[in-house]
DNA sequence: CTGAAAGCGCTAACAG
DNA sequence: CTGTTAGCGCTTTCAG
């Protein structure tokens, strides 16, 4: 036979059913809020809960309702501040429906972010926000397009799975617009390599934004980097000043990370944002508009992405047939000093 | 009689144990790599287990072995890049030792935290590391010392709760030593506001240093915040700027968000930094160094206080009776161009 | 080495 | 309005 080994300061239902002298069912009924119990039934109830010290024991309500309300979100990398601000959009969102957060940072690995999504399938979670790259999600679409999650900032239209983020064409585009309407002709486009969707799509919109304008673009402004850290983005940087008469005159950044560690690369190069070189960012982070220059960049709406991102998650929790479609938020351009 | 509404394509440790013709124990026992199962028969329970695609339901056993295998990780702000820093090194040990992290921004409110720490009482995480101002701590000190939770960069030695931090007033006396030694005697503090410990605690090492050096303060030099956004650091610069001849020659900020800020205030006044004033901040984060000017800041180590907090925990956890000792980490200070 | 069976603590039919 | 009771899906004695 099988014994107990709770503690005996453990009191369960049952324990505060007996003192109130109901049955458990009534205890539950109360504890839920159903209307259906009379006032002094409920009044003995909740003296006998307070008396007693009991706290309700989420696991055993989780496994009965089979659900655990919490919702998963994959960063790949939660020292950015770009996705600190996402987070806590997503988070506020969460807590008003009565979740919490999960919050995972996957370091953009293939392998964490498949045992975080083990947690869906293991069902300690109810479902699942991922805002990592997407070659990292396409590896899991088959399989888990029918779990429950949606994915941010970073997503294939194509994939079939709900989505919230930016137009990126038309956000690259407008930056190049905007500085070859300061004069730029040689712009160059320091860019997060591989894996991000996003990075294709800024590509892309920089690319035809030139073209729109008839300027054709030198190889050695293309830089792709595998970080988005500071130090990644003065490496750029110095490799741009060393192209001497063919350096560009102005350098766009897909994050503002990177430009910032662009602008203090082209410090310790002896040139001069943004006389000798403009520089603009993406994203909009706090610290953006505090450094010298303050920075022009690309503003995201990061709160009201990870909102979106969560509601579109819950409702497709509360109707798993529903078709959700992808919904694409406004982007705006930052003037500042630095371009 | 209640009807079973799990869609058909649910499996169950039953169904499994069925299709391999064993009971629900076997199957139990090769699951959880039990050694006493015969080749043979684990063979077909994993082959069971491969052709029906089965999951184990991670609530029951959750609520059988009465554990959640989550730590529960509250933050002031998850915006500031220090706690991003601190969160990734409990995370790493977290994810060692089988356990996932339940992150939660508190905003530094006591309400919040106490919901936060329910999560506790429910059983729906297993231990806590908080990062709160101790004000918010002390709150829930009485009646929450029971619970396994353990205290991270706040601390107070005396409640009783095992903590790890640095010695914030040692670090605060090396800054002022360092100040003083380049020939500065009008030397301002920017400490957060209110609730935070190591607040108080890096005050009175400024003015214990300060005293120690025979320099008297001019009260207009000590301000307080209750923030530590750049717009905050910003504000206090300006200030100190008004003060005209009685103006500081050297500023320490609790915070490098809050120098950031500060430098940028003080070009906004035409104040050069560190010609004019030199500005000192504390935590070295990533930013801190990508600056202009680099700033001159208190390391602390950050990843490691993490692991330290989550180590903490663990050991509290498994073995509840032991007495855990605080444990204080060394900071550093790191000169940089700023001071 | 394997199986039967007793719950973990709770919710929700169903019957009264 | 309230109680009885059957599980949720799993782990773990205890017997064999």
């Amino acid at each position: 036979m099988p014994q107990t080994v709770r503690p005996s300061e453990e009191v369960s239902i049952a324990d505060v059913a007996a003192r109130a002298g109901v049955s458990v069912a009534t205890v539950s009924r109360v504890l839920n809020g159903h209307t259906n119990v009379r006032q002094p039934t409920r009044e003995k109830v909740l003296a006998a809960v307070a008396v007693s010290g009991y706290r309700i024991n989420e696991l055993a309500r989780n496994l009965r309702t089979a659900e655990s309300r919490l919702l998963l979100t994959m960063v790949p990398d939660f020292g950015n501040p770009f996705y600190a601000a996402i987070v806590r959009g997503i988070d506020s969102v969460a807590r008003q429906n009565g979740y919490f957060m999960l919050l995972c940072d996957t370091g953009a690995d293939p392998l964490r972010e498949r045992s975080y999504f083990d947690l869906l399938r293991g069902r300690r979670a109810d479902g699942a926000i991922c805002l990592d790259p997407a070659a990292v999600q396409k590896a899991l679409a088959e399989e888990a397009s029918a779990l429950p999650w949606v994915a941010c900032c970073e997503f294939d239209p194509a994939a079939g799975v709900p989505y919230v983020g930016i137009d990126n064409h038309a956000a690259a585009g407008d930056v190049v617009r905007y500085l070859v309407g300061r004069g730029h002709r040689k712009i160059a486009l320091i860019n997060s390599g591989h894996g991000y969707l996003y990075g294709r799509q800024r590509f892309e919109g920089y690319r035809d934004a030139l073209v729109a304008a008839g300027i054709e673009a030198h190889p050695a402004w293309q830089i792709e980097l595998d970080s988005l850290d500071y130090t990644a983005g003065e490496a750029a940087a110095r490799q741009l000043a060393a192209l001497g008469a063919d350096r560009p005159t102005a350098v766009f950044a897909v994050s503002d990370t990177l430009a910032i560690g662009v602008i203090n690369g082209l410090r310790g190069a002896a040139l001069s944002v943004p006389e000798d070189v403009a520089v603009v960012g993406f994203d909009d982070i706090a610290v953006a508009a505090h450094i010298d220059p303050p920075l022009t960049t690309v503003a995201q709406p990061m709160q009201e992405l990870g909102e979106t991102a969560a509601h579109l998650l819950l409702k497709r929790l509360r109707e798993p047939e529903a078709q959700v479609a992808g919904v694409l938020l406004p982007h705006q351009l930052i003037l500042r000093r630095s371009a």
